[in-house]
DNA sequence: GAAGCGCCATTGTGATCACAACGGAAACAT
DNA sequence: ATGTTTCCGTTGTGATCACAATGGCGCTTC
């Protein structure tokens, strides 16, 4: 009997530990547009060879997350506005369609998990700390969104999440106003009445909103 | 003056030319679904090392085109009923917004191309030519969507194409009926019209239509 | 005949190295 | 001062190798 000799959650593969930590960095907007990354760089942050650091360049490259120049250099992507009203009109369609799968699923103690993940989103503006803000803005939706059950969605949206990373970074380190995140609270709102609708409406809404910002 | 020294269409670089290949094979239905693949395979059959094969390994993997177990082990992905219904369901999303932006760019030529694409996917449905099928398909597509300037979408599109390729592969390999592309007349004539509610209904039913034949 | 067990060829992983091309800066010329 | 050229350090690419883990296959046993 395979007496599981790999402990699924530990996984000791070097590339896919950099992978993570890497993804993680830029989806919360630790690394600014084109900032430029090297194999060996990257070999000796995480005490690895530059095997390792080309998986994991090359898998966050493919999903977007990473662009490379033609000749090969690493470097975070510097989006264009016309990409970004692209991934912002990619966020809404997904982001909606993931909202309604999880509405009929969503229980009580969801919200309130929900509920206390937006106090933490509310202090972080509040005390302007752009790196919390990111970090639990993004847990509100994929909280919800894993009520979906949709796992290839979920993907996809993360994907996007990756991708406008870098450009997140910059909005919120210039961004000096405090607002509260008023959708959200329409989110939960809306879950609470199970109004389908209001809630693909502040879905979209909450997403298009973050867009007008980032608007040059 | 930089005197283009690096032709862009031709790339010499090993582990992009060996992702391009398997990533074609995948995508039109080559690979049967659950088909084991290893590094010195691959390597041998490109004549390449296992270090390129493996960065277009990695990169198909991240795209969903292929799955490692466990233990790395490569092998194309065999689709639960759950994720194909999430993939038809991202198609239908992603695909009508790029048809809705392609509509009010499109001109005669392009739904003249279309129609010329279209005659191959009949030809191609009626000698019950699975390969020739999905490749037209995939192209009348491609071809109506590069109209709506929207690269960050169409990557979407085409990774979603991508993760169902074997399963499609089996799909077809097992259909023995010969149907007309039906849908497919609906959307060139709702581009004729200008009619953007029938050409968003008819792409969603486009491929609807394909999710029933694959529901096991 | 079927289930359990052990062995070994096969496979992915990661390190290292040689190499060619790129990029930036210094030196030069105008 | 500005534009050009040269040059070398840096970077990505690909090949090769050692190694550990895996998984399939044949053998054993009941």
């Amino acid at each position: 009997m395979n007496l599981n000799p790999r402990p699924l959650d530990a996984n000791p593969l070097a590339h896919d530990r950099v992978y993570r930590q890497l993804r993680s960095r830029i989806m919360h907007g630790d690394l600014p547009p084109g900032h430029a990354l090297t194999l060996r760089g990257i070999g000796k942050e995480y005490e690895v060879s530059m095997t390792p650091a080309r998986e994991a360049v090359r898998r966050l490259a493919a999903e977007g997350a990473l662009t490379m120049s033609t000749s090969g250099r690493i470097s975070t992507p510097e989006l264009s506005n016309e990409r970004i009203e692209e991934l912002a009109a990619l966020r809404a369609l997904i982001e909606v369609e993931l909202a309604s799968r999880a509405l009929p699923r969503a229980h009580m103690a969801l919200i309130e998990r929900l509920q206390t993940i937006n106090n933490t989103v509310s202090e972080a503006v509040a005390h302007r700390d752009a790196v919390s803000y990111i970090r639990s803005n993004l847990e509100f939706h994929r909280t919800l969104y894993l009520r979906a059950q949709a796992p290839a969605m979920l993907a996809m949206a993360e994907t996007v999440w990756l991708q406008m990373g870098p450009t997140m970074c910059a909005l919120y380190g210039r961004l000096r106003r405090t607002e509260p995140p008023h959708f959200h609270k329409l989110i939960i709102a809306a879950l609470r009445a199970g109004d389908e609708p209001g809630l693909r409406l502040a879905v979209r809404s909450d997403v298009t909103q973050g867009l007008r910002m980032l608007a040059t």
